[in-house]
DNA sequence: TCCAATATGGCGTTGTACGACATGTCGCAG
DNA sequence: CTGCGACATGTCGTACAACGCCATATTGGA
């Protein structure tokens, strides 16, 4: 339960759980639905990096009664949803600060 | 000259030149303040960044005459400047995606 | 004269990202 | 009823970025 790196694909994920639960497969969907199709992630990738936001407790197994597949569906602990929230504020300052900063042209 | 993954302190790299022309311990100093002293990059991080980005031309050295000291300038290039450009309005592009779902509050 | 800030860089460890591989289910078109 | 593509979950090995630590050198001020 430390912090982990919050690199591009674990944001990605993040976000994708934002809104709803989802299990695995939907989050790769969706993360390449968010990104127009930029961001594909490798089950390698997905699956190392929901292991461990279930360790550091961002995230938690949701279990539906009525899948009768080997579905298991992961959603944001009030931890991680606080972290995430963190996380975006602070992408937002930074994008302010980098508009401005390319957009004071060469000259 | 591939592409290089535009990782965080990579980014804060470009745009920390994006300004204007900075030697390396300029861009530390400037990275931090950019953060609000969340991100101390160390050098080991802020010359691996920088010699990668000079190999993939995103980047350039940029001799200043006067300097004495063995300060070496670099800037972004062309090349560098139009990623950072798309980079950012890919950021931008998210974090209003972002915003949107994590304001989507738990019911 | 020492010391802190400025300045550049190498090296080894750690851990993430990712492709490749492995396995199985479900629904449907032929 | 059979093959196939989408759905679904995971492991393993490798490559490489991030980062801490070390080494080194200059400059300006107390």
């Amino acid at each position: 339960m430390e912090n982990l790196p919050l690199t591009e694909p674990v944001l990605l994920i993040l976000l994708s759980l934002a809104g709803q639960p989802r299990h695995g497969y939907s989050i790769l969907k969706d993360v390449e639905r968010m990104s127009d199709g930029r961001v594909l992630l490798s089950t390698g990738t997905l699956y190392g990096a929901l292991r461990r936001l279930l360790d550091d407790d961002w995230i938690e197994r949701f279990e539906e009664e009525e899948s009768s597949r080997g579905r298991q569906a992961y959603r944001l602990t009030p931890h991680g949803r606080r972290n995430l929230q963190l996380e975006v504020d602070r992408m937002k300052h930074l994008t302010r600060l980098a508009g401005l900063r390319v957009a004071a042209r060469e000259r």
